[in-house]
DNA sequence: TCGCCACCATACACCTGTGTATGTTTTATA
DNA sequence: TATAAAACATACACAGGTGTATGGTGGCGA
């Protein structure tokens, strides 16, 4: 995800660095959960020491929240380009969400940070916070699509829960079976 | 999960002592991770010394195949416990199956474990051959009660994915929605 | 070009956890 | 009840992490 905007030279410069940590504790989090997030690793990987990150955030902690603000936008940003899209047919749109996870290097990144948060919200009140509201946006969309396609209210919430929980399923079981999931999605499709 | 049979008696004690360090490290587990599975914290709870566990494991690795190990003994047992089970209508049994985990305390800790366990498996290959074995087992079973009540077997695979995407939905999503979830079970079983 | 400030490095005190070596107590069996 | 093994406690060396205080450096604006 490149951000080559430059605002103004001096917070631009900021703001990436402080983007960068956040980036690198996003692997550590993919890779080993929330605990994994730890501040002398996180430095060695990005070449700095402890000294640029207690520039940048005053403690762990405020990284941790940073994270969780910078996965709400990127999740909800992910649906919203999708409204915004001009690909207009529900349909389509329901197909392109079922395309992308395609075992791709990126997909299986993000499914491992949502992975983790989904554990770290187990403990965690803000983490806890975080994954309701974007399940929420999410199932609130694929609804959304859903009536579009003419079922009512209550059987597009019933199949964009179903949609939903074929997403999942297909991200978080390793046992891959890509033809099953994919006749599957046809069926909440084409029915 | 009681477990009062005396097979001899110092076996017993030394079995059962392993055991209560396993469990305390699934506590953990369920809430923290991997990571959280500390000798020192786990000696605090269970109220000893570390001198205890380097008694009964070699090191923190040994405890965490024996998590494994006991893990996959679990799974398969409750997969293993109802096919042995007497109601053997295949709808009945795929009906408990759902009706379980209704927000039990218990199952909100089981919930957890696979969480963590799946995060696990990223990165520790012994994990992820654990849950890949476990996964290939429920799948096969729910496809086998689903022929049971007269699909094909190419229909009853799918259906057992879409059976084993709502159970892990309605294990994982927080933002509850129980009665979609109920509606969508139904869904499953009737038509 | 001079100084200031953003940015990072270094050094320090502290804490928590691991693994090991060696006591000390309990338990069971002869 | 004497005694050996089982089960746990204690003490130590070491590693890695956190936070803080303070020192260094490079660029850029007057």
């Amino acid at each position: 995800m490149p951000d080559p905007q430059p605002r103004k030279r001096a917070e631009t410069a900021t703001t990436l660095d402080a983007d960068a940590w956040i980036d690198a504790a996003f692997d550590a989090l993919a890779e080993g959960g929330v605990d994994a997030v730890r501040i002398d690793p996180l430095a060695k990987r990005l070449g700095v020491t402890r000294g640029s990150f207690y520039w940048h955030f005053k403690d762990r902690d405020a990284l941790h929240q940073a994270m969780l603000k910078e996965w709400r936008k990127r999740a909800s940003y992910r649906v919203g380009a999708r409204i915004d899209s001009q690909t207009s047919a529900p349909e389509e749109r329901l197909r392109q969400n079922l395309a992308l996870p395609k075992a791709s290097p990126r997909s299986k990144r993000a499914a491992a940070i949502e992975l983790a948060i989904r554990l770290w919200a187990r403990r965690d009140g803000e983490a806890a916070k975080a994954v309701k509201h974007i399940d929420h946006v999410r199932l609130r969309y694929y609804a959304k699509l859903f009536v579009e396609t003419g079922l009512t209210p209550e059987q597009a919430r019933d199949r964009a829960f179903l949609f939903y929980a074929t997403l999942m399923a297909h991200a978080y079981i390793t046992d891959a079976g890509a033809e099953v999931s994919d006749r599957v999605a046809a069926m909440l499709l084409e029915r």
